[in-house]
DNA sequence: ACAAAAAAAGCGAAGGGTCGCTCTTTTTTA
DNA sequence: TAAAAAAGAGCGACCCTTCGCTTTTTTTGT
């Protein structure tokens, strides 16, 4: 029997997976074709048949795989780097518009949103397990702000193209820490103006 | 020459639209048709092509539309309320889903965000109004973040179904006040559990 | 007043195109 | 060489838009 190496069929799946990923980021799941996908990944119709029983399962696959990261410690300085890597993965990949089209999508298949809750309760837990002791008490109630505030600058991102994200920073401190940081720390969040603020 | 009533003009034109809001709500921009628009709206294909050159230029009005309301001050009671008019929209309108569609195609397309983006503003600025004295300093700031949380939250609602609004009162008090809200206006805030939170 | 005319408003069948998917054929691999 | 893997032409369905026709409304002529 004639059967290629595992590595080598999970190797085409993702190839598939990153060229409909980078289609979907630019034009949306419904602007994106199957000879888009095509085109993108270099293979043919029918091997991708092979792969995908339809364009809707290689959405699944795509969202499944667009879970983002978090910081690792909820000081000024972590969360600060946390919002720049949004933002260099939303102007490298585009990144934050594939996730304004996954929660546009999710908003209306069942299954999609199953997907992202899934994704998004996994993150309110992990950013409940770092608050301060101080704030135990309302650690679910923090993480869920958190994550939100966190998600929305990426919508801002893909809405505005860049957004300075101290407000952000200053916003998820406060949130965290329910008052003002500490003067030291606020000095630490980059100030510059980003490169072209509300132009897409 | 023989031209019916301005206001009839209007009526049409606002029927059209309301139609397509409600099933763009539904079912997004791509999945909804020409003909669903027909059927939702009682009107003919050619009437609404009278009336609009293009779908896309429907939708363009639809998003014209679609700005949302703001809280008229800053304390935990207007906010509070502000919150569960957006929850409120949400279960009867779709509208937390409508929206999602806007952001998701305000991400591709320039002449939509152009039209998000001054909504965005114009909602930075009236609450940048808003923000109390002791931090008149940091208004834009605290606006920024205000609006986006705002919007976090009705992305939330698409996604989830029903999402308890306490969280993010208590976490946009904290971004306006810079510290946590006194105890006697937290215990305002709307503890019960909702219908049916994270399920769509 | 009334009717004929003119023009806007409304209608819907059909055109032209795109798209997702299937199926047969060809190529590759063990 | 036999079966898996890849290829891609073609099918059927759907969808946006156009265009000629009908209906409705206002104006005009008598």
């Amino acid at each position: 029997m004639p059967k290629v190496s595992q590595a080598h069929l999970d190797a085409r799946r993702q190839q598939i997976l990153d060229a409909a990923r980078a289609r979907f980021a630019g034009h949306g799941f419904a602007h994106t074709s199957m000879a888009d996908i095509v085109a993108e990944s270099g293979l043919s119709i029918g091997a991708i048949y092979r792969y995908f029983t339809s364009k809707e399962e290689i959405v699944v696959g795509v969202c499944e795989q667009a879970g983002g990261a978090l910081p690792q410690s909820l000081t000024a300085e972590t969360v600060s780097g946390f919002l720049e890597h949004v933002r260099a993965m939303a102007r490298e990949k585009g990144h934050a518009r594939l996730v304004a089209q996954i929660y546009a999508e999710a908003a209306l298949s069942p299954s999609l949103a199953t997907v992202v809750r899934q994704q998004l309760a996994a993150q309110r837990a992990a950013v409940a397990a770092l608050v301060p002791d101080h704030r135990r008490g309302d650690a679910e109630q923090i993480a869920e702000a958190f994550v939100a505030l966190c998600s929305s600058y990426s919508q801002q991102l893909a809405i505005r193209g860049d957004v300075d994200p101290a407000p952000f920073t200053a916003a998820l401190m406060a949130i965290v820490e329910g008052q003002p940081a500490p003067p030291e720390s606020r000095r630490t969040v980059d100030r510059r103006r980003p490169g072209s603020p509300d132009s897409p």
